[in-house]
RNA sequence: CGGGGCGUAGCGUAGCCCGGUAGCGCGCCUGCUUCGGGAGCAGGAGGUCGCUGGUUCAAAUCCAGUCGCCCCGACCA
C-alpha cells in the first residue's frame, strides 16, 4: 500500500520516474488523442509563470506580441527548399473544410516562418520599416513518431520570435541577444544551468544560416536542447520577397531571425530538479511558493490554528519583495487529511516551502519552515516570518542553481579521452564531453551512428576549454573546433 | 515503421496455462474515533473484463481479426 504511493526511483528507471512524476504531480495527463497531452493546472501554472517572465524579457528587449494563423497554405512551405525538406514529413494537413475539399490544402503550422515572412513582406517598403521585432505565443503541431509528456508531443505550446533587419550584423546581434535572454531565463528563473553555442550544419534549423542553442543537462546526464535562436540570413526574405528600399538607394532583402522555447521547458525543469519524492520547483516559477499546513486535534485548536494560518497568509501575501511580486501562499485547510499526508502531497508537487503550524508553535509564537529542496526544517518566529520566508525563497532559488551547476560540472568531461573511452562513457554514465573536431560531417555522422551521441554545440568562448583540443575525437586529424558531445532527448 | 509489453471499477492489479456466479489493494461516499511525516474501525457505491466475430450448454479465460496505449530504436523543440 505504501509502495503504491512511492515513485519509481530515478536510479531504478529514470524514464519511469519522469513519467510518474509528471502524472502524479498532476502536471499533465495523457489525452484521448495519440501523442497529445492535457496540461493540468499544476503544470500550466508553471508554464504561465515561464510565459510571464519570458514575455517581460521580450518586451524589455523591444519586441511586441502578435498573432498569426494556425493554418498555412501548403504552397508556402514549399518556397524555402531546406525548410520544406525539414518540416514537410511531420506536418498535419487539412484537406477538407465545411464538408468540401479545399482548393489548396492547409498545413497546421509546425512553425510560422513562412506565413510570418509573407506578412512582413507586405508591411515592409523602406529600411525605415525595419527592424520588425515580433513574437507570438502559439501552439504548433509536429507529427512526431514517438512522443513523451512535455518533451515531445504532437501539439505543443511555445513562443516564436521573428524579426527582420537591414543588415546581417544586426540580425546576428539579435540572434545572439535572444540566446542570451534564454540563458538568463533558464539560469535565473529555472535554476537550470546551460551551455550555449552554435549548432553544426547537421543540427541546424531547416532553412537557417546559423542556429545557436542552450543545452541543459538532465539528471540522467542526457542533454536537452532547451531553446534555440536562428540567424535565418536572407533565405526566407528571398523566398517570400521580403525586400526594402535601402537608405542609399537600391532594393535589398531583409535579414531575419527566429527563436523559440516551448513547454518542453517544463519537462526540463522536472528532469533538472526532481528527486525521488517528486518535483522540486524553483521559487520564481512556483505557482505556490509556500504552503501552510495547519496541525490540530480538537475543533477548538482547529479554529485557532486556521485563524492564525489565514492571518499569516494575508501578511505574507502583502509582503513586499522583488518590487511588485508578493509571496504566493496557500493554506491547506482540507479536513480529514493528516498533516503527514499533506506533506507528501506538497512535496510531490514541488512547492518550495512549507510552513507547519500547530498549537504548540502558536504558544511560542513560532512556526516550522521546511524547504522542499533539502527538506531541512527551521523554527521561525512569527514576528519575522516575512523577512525569513523572503530570504529563504531567494536562498532556495540560488542553491537550486548551484546544485544543478555542480551536477553539470560533475558529469562534464574536459580531459582528452580516446574514442574508445568516449564510447564507453556514452554507453555507461553519459555526460557532456568536450572534444576536438575536424569539422567533417563524416566524423560527426559516424560518432552518432556508433554511440548515439551528437554534437550539442560548438561552445561559445566562455565555455571552451583553456587549452583547445588538438585532434579530432574520431579521426585524429587536427581539430579545427571544439565540440560538446552528448546523448540528447 | 521495426522490436518489446499491456488493455479487467477512478488508479494499480489477481484470475487466463487448466472455460463454470469477477476478487484484492489504493482511492471514493457515510458515520465514529483520529490528526506534530502517507490514520483506524464499521458500513457502502462503483464492472457491457478494449472492440468484433468464432468455438462451446457455458468465454475475462480458447481461436481469429481489429483498435488503442506504454516502453526501446530510427525522426525531432
Amino acid at each position: 500500500m505504501a509502495d503504491d504511493k512511492k515513485l519509481t526511483t530515478r536510479a531504478a528507471d529514470f524514464s519511469a520516474w519522469y513519467n510518474e512524476t509528471v502524472l502524479k504531480a498532476e502536471l499533465a495527463d495523457y489525452s484521448p488523442v495519440r501523442g497529445c497531452m492535457v496540461i493540468r493546472p499544476n503544470g500550466y501554472g508553471i508554464w504561465e509563470r515561464m510565459q510571464r517572465a519570458l514575455d517581460d524579457k521580450f518586451k524589455a528587449t523591444g519586441h511586441q506580441n502578435a498573432y498569426f494563423p494556425l493554418f498555412i497554405p501548403e504552397s508556402f512551405l514549399q518556397k524555402e527548399a531546406e525548410h520544406v525538406e525539414g518540416f514537410a514529413p511531420e506536418t498535419a494537413v487539412v484537406t477538407h473544410g465545411g464538408g468540401k475539399k479545399l482548393e489548396e490544402p492547409l498545413i497546421v503550422r509546425p512553425t510560422s516562418e513562412t506565413i510570418i515572412y509573407h506578412m512582413f513582406a507586405k508591411w515592409t517598403q523602406s529600411y525605415r520599416d525595419l527592424p520588425i521585432l515580433m513574437n507570438q505565443w502559439a501552439n504548433v503541431v509536429r507529427w512526431e513518431m514517438r512522443t513523451r509528456l512535455f518533451l515531445r508531443t504532437t501539439e505543443f505550446l511555445w513562443q516564436e520570435g521573428h524579426t527582420a533587419h537591414v543588415t546581417h550584423d544586426e540580425a546576428e546581434e539579435e540572434t545572439r541577444r535572444m540566446l542570451g535572454v534564454y540563458r538568463d531565463f533558464m539560469e535565473g528563473w529555472m535554476a537550470m544551468p546551460v551551455i550555449t553555442g552554435q549548432k553544426t550544419n547537421a543540427e541546424r534549423f531547416a532553412g537557417a544560416l546559423r542556429t545557436y542553442s542552450c543545452e541543459a543537462m538532465m539528471q540522467d546526464n542526457k542533454a536537452l536542447q532547451a531553446g534555440t535562436s536562428h540567424n535565418l540570413g536572407q533565405n526566407f526574405s528571398k523566398a517570400f520577397d521580403l525586400k526594402f528600399q535601402a537608405e542609399h538607394g537600391g532594393t535589398e532583402f531583409a535579414w531575419n531571425t527566429s527563436w523559440g522555447v516551448s513547454t518542453r521547458l517544463v519537462g526540463g525543469l522536472v528532469m533538472t530538479h526532481g528527486d525521488d519524492n517528486g518535483l522540486r520547483t524553483p521559487p520564481l516559477l512556483a505557482p505556490i511558493e509556500l504552503v501552510i499546513v495547519p496541525i490540530y486535534r480538537t475543533d477548538e485548536e482547529r479554529s485557532v490554528v486556521l485563524e492564525a494560518a489565514h492571518r499569516i497568509q494575508k501578511s505574507l501575501s502583502d509582503w513586499e519583495r522583488r518590487d511588485i511580486a508578493r509571496i504566493r501562499v496557500h493554506v491547506d485547510a482540507r479536513d480529514g487529511m493528516k498533516p503527514g499526508a499533506k506533506y507528501y502531497e506538497w512535496e510531490l508537487r514541488g512547492i518550495p516551502l512549507r510552513l507547519e503550524i500547530g498549537p504548540r508553535d502558536l504558544l511560542k509564537n513560532e512556526a516550522v519552515l521546511v524547504r522542499r529542496d533539502t527538506r531541512a526544517k527551521t523554527p521561525v518566529s512569527l514576528d519575522t516570518l516575512g523577512e525569513e520566508v523572503a530570504e529563504m525563497l531567494s536562498r532556495v532559488q540560488r542553491e537550486m542553481l548551484e546544485a544543478a551547476r555542480e551536477r553539470l560540472d560533475a558529469s562534464t568531461v574536459r580531459e582528452r579521452i580516446s574514442y574508445d573511452q568516449f564510447r564507453q562513457l556514452m554507453e555507461g554514465p553519459g555526460g557532456f564531453v568536450y572534444a576536438g573536431w575536424c569539422e567533417g560531417a563524416e566524423c560527426e555522422a559516424q560518432i552518432k551512428e556508433e554511440t548515439k551521441a551528437t554534437i550539442r554545440v560548438l561552445p561559445d568562448e566562455e565555455f571552451r576549454s583553456a587549452d583547445a583540443p588538438a585532434t579530432c575525437l574520431k579521426c585524429g586529424k587536427p581539430a579545427t573546433a571544439e565540440a560538446v558531445w552528448a546523448k540528447a532527448y
